[in-house]
RNA sequence: GCCCAGGUAGCUCAGUUGGUAGAGCAAGGGACUGAAAAUCCCUGUGUCGGCGGUUCGAUUCCGUCCCUGGGCA
């Protein structure tokens, strides 16, 4: 299967559907936001035009409460590569949420569900005594794992929390069991890293066309239809920001200034992962363009025939 | 032309009773093993508007000039 992987506002999609186009295959979605039914704009998910006829899936497979988890789409992701595999099609993987990326090509720790009960209470743990304190008694259950979590760090403190709670076995020790993918294959990966200049100018320039297509009567319509800040979806990159304007606290420029800049942040954070954390076939140092199409497409039929 | 208030980091500003300065934001680097568009960690030298003067020493005091905003003519 071929991957299509690199920070927001690259280009990815449009690339990934010229591929399956091209070697007729399906596009399968790995960007965490565009699993969500609404705010479509907001999320850039590709429009029915984008699609181009190429069949997508895992795109708004999500509810506004539901949380999705990595290794949860890895399972799904797996079932509809099997099936589009079976199907005779080549499956084109395209998203910019590495973890799940990684869920997939390399699999995830083999911890058990933690069952909701020890969460919920984790978490009230945290909420009762703060962080810091938090930290403290997890460095007396478990040293290992909590001499490498910062005070801070909300989710992985709590993660360790939860897997010790659970398991008895410290997250520092499952970290140590070998991983397995969700099914075996063999990956062409592409990511698209352009420099720096060149993706915050593409980052402040798809926020300022979502405007222009209508994000913000989006998230109006979403909000006055039971939608709510407290939400999953509202991590939404931009949301929060487009939502202080229409509760008034913020200028439309002031929110759509901050919303660039949340996304600059995000495009930034995904650069360090996929430099650090991810290996690929092939690196384009640029956005993705129609010229390249034919370069990328002879590359991927070289591959499969190797 | 006159009178105020300003001119300090990319931006908004603090500050130094004279010993060459620090916050927020922006920016840069990094981490990441079932919330990942999440959650975190690290990084602050800049002719303190220009030129003179006083002083051992001036971003700080004095003079002058330039620029910005406001007011009066």
């Amino acid at each position: 299967m071929v991957i299509v992987a690199g920070p927001t506002a690259t280009g990815k999609s449009r690339l990934a559907v010229k591929i399956a186009d091209a070697l007729s295959g399906i596009v399968i979605n790995a960007d965490s936001q565009q699993r969500y039914r609404d705010l479509p704009i907001l999320s850039a998910r590709p429009t029915p035009a984008d699609m181009a006829g190429v069949p997508h899936k895992l795109f708004g497979d999500l509810g506004p409460k539901d949380t999705g988890s990595a290794a949860e789409w890895a399972e799904k992701a797996a079932r509809e590569i099997t099936e589009a595999v079976n199907a005779g099609l080549l499956p084109v993987v395209v998203g910019g949420t590495g973890l799940y990326l990684r869920a997939l090509m390399e699999g995830l720790i083999n911890i058990p569900m933690i069952p909701a009960e020890i969460h919920a209470s984790s978490e009230a743990l945290l909420a009762e005594i703060g962080h810091v304190a938090f930290h403290g008694r997890l460095n007396e259950r478990d040293p290992k794992i909590a001499e490498r979590l910062a005070p801070g760090d909300t989710h992985r403190l709590l993660r360790a929390w939860d897997v010790i709670e659970a398991t008895g076995t410290s997250l520092s020790v499952w970290q140590t069991t070998p991983t397995s993918p969700p099914l075996s294959a063999t990956y062409y990966s592409i990511v698209t890293v352009p420099e720096r200049a060149a993706l915050y100018g593409a980052c402040d320039a798809r926020f300022h066309q979502m405007v222009e297509s209508g994000v913000v009567e989006e998230l109006r319509v979403f909000l006055d239809s039971g939608g709510s800040l407290d939400m999953p979806v509202m991590k939404m990159l931009g949301a929060r920001e487009l939502a202080s304007y229409l509760s008034g606290a913020a200028t439309l420029n002031e929110a759509i200034a901050a919303a660039q800049a949340v996304t600059r942040h995000y495009a930034k954070r995904q650069v360090t992962w996929f430099k650090g954390q991810f290996n690929a076939s092939l690196s384009i140092s640029t956005q993705y363009s129609e010229r390249k199409t034919e370069e990328i497409l002879s590359n991927i039929r070289h591959w499969v025939l190797t």
